[in-house]
DNA sequence: TTTAATTTTCAGTATTTATTGAAAATAAGA
DNA sequence: TCTTATTTTCAATAAATACTGAAAATTAAA
């Protein structure tokens, strides 16, 4: 990490003002991207921010960085913290909180993939299994289609259940390792649609 | 699909309404869970409510099922057309339009992965690809961080991108083939997680 | 044509979600 | 202890999002 050793010339300021823009647009479109998958815009943001901050910031520093309110920072800072994306650090001497996100990719993403399957898959499997359960033994076309269909559908949210499971707690190069296969085997998308028809296994 | 030729007895009261009280559970939960990705609560809910009905529904249907206004099935229906996930069916003789939802729930992913990659993921990247060339070559600590940072997360999105890709036009025994292997392949959460820590490659 | 059924649009409104800012609580020196 | 820096809370407010309902547009039959 931080290997501050080599080229550690100061800026210009046509170097900053890049540096500057580069870093705003970013902390936007990660905030876009946060926003479009149901988390909290400012989240997402001060999320980027941390993420892209070569040191640990203050409450203060974020607030000011975003043009936000103290409460606002606070509460935000604080569900990173709960995800476990982000962990505050103190220093010696300073008696404020500093924050730091995790910078290592794949330690993000599973930490998000564990939350989320714990907050909203899992829960949602309880649902799945009860109204599974207490049509089970309905008669007639609209309950059929109802059980079977949510049978289906229940296995599988059962099997990204699982996945995401392993996958969250997977060591980084078994994934790779498999997603790599993956990417390798599968037909080329021309070829998977079925340009040319062969006919044969289900193709999507 | 539909086959409605054995059990197809009359429902007694009580059945029916142990049906309406699943239907109605799943309806909410589907709801919620789309909201918790950034999908338009209502939305989920018309597709929950199509997903497990043995006939398309026309619009009427939907808004006295669901207790909505015209505007709001009528938008959120064409929004759910405009992903693919529901057609609309004309039955001759009848003059107004019908909906049904894709059923197979394999295929319905596919087009959720192919559509939020459109959406989402792909434009992302090419701002992550900006920022990251228009960083490339400053000096300075918080600017190394920066572009550093920013190029491990392109990378990373890159291979989503890839991912949800080759997923969503793969073939389903393929795709669910290598699922299972990955499922069996790696270590238990609680080997992964190191309680025993036999060192080496890096686990989440 | 005219009529009637159906779909579409959209201004106005309601609801939900996010944010502010200042007061209260807490924690750390002095 | 008292003082001051810092964090936390939360009522009030703002902003974003979703929804309604009725009028306009479209479509198909008569």
């Amino acid at each position: 990490m931080s290997k501050a050793a080599p080229s550690n010339e100061k800026m210009t300021a046509q170097q900053q003002r890049l540096l500057q823009e580069a870093r705003d647009e970013f902390v936007a479109q990660w905030g876009a991207i946060g926003n479009a998958w149901g988390i909290n815009r400012t989240m997402a943001q001060i999320h980027a921010l941390l993420l892209t901050s070569a040191e640990p910031l203050s409450t203060d520093e974020v607030m000011s960085d975003l043009k936000i309110s103290r409460g606002n920072a606070h509460s935000n800072l604080r569900e990173l913290v709960g995800w476990g994306l982000v962990r505050s650090v103190i220093r010696k001497g300073e008696r404020k909180e500093f924050f730091e996100a995790e910078k290592d990719v794949w330690q993000m993403f599973c930490i998000i993939v564990r939350e989320r399957k714990r907050r909203e898959i899992t829960p949602a499997l309880q649902v799945l299994h009860q109204c599974t359960a207490s049509t089970s033994d309905l008669k007639g076309k609209e309950a059929l289609a109802f059980h079977n269909q949510l049978k289906e559908l229940t296995q599988f949210v059962e099997l990204c259940d699982r996945f995401m499971e392993t996958v969250s707690w997977s060591q980084k190069n078994a994934a790779l390792n498999f997603t790599m296969k993956f990417l390798k085997g599968t037909k080329s998308p021309e070829e998977a649609l079925g340009i040319q028809h062969k006919g044969g296994s289900e193709t999507y």
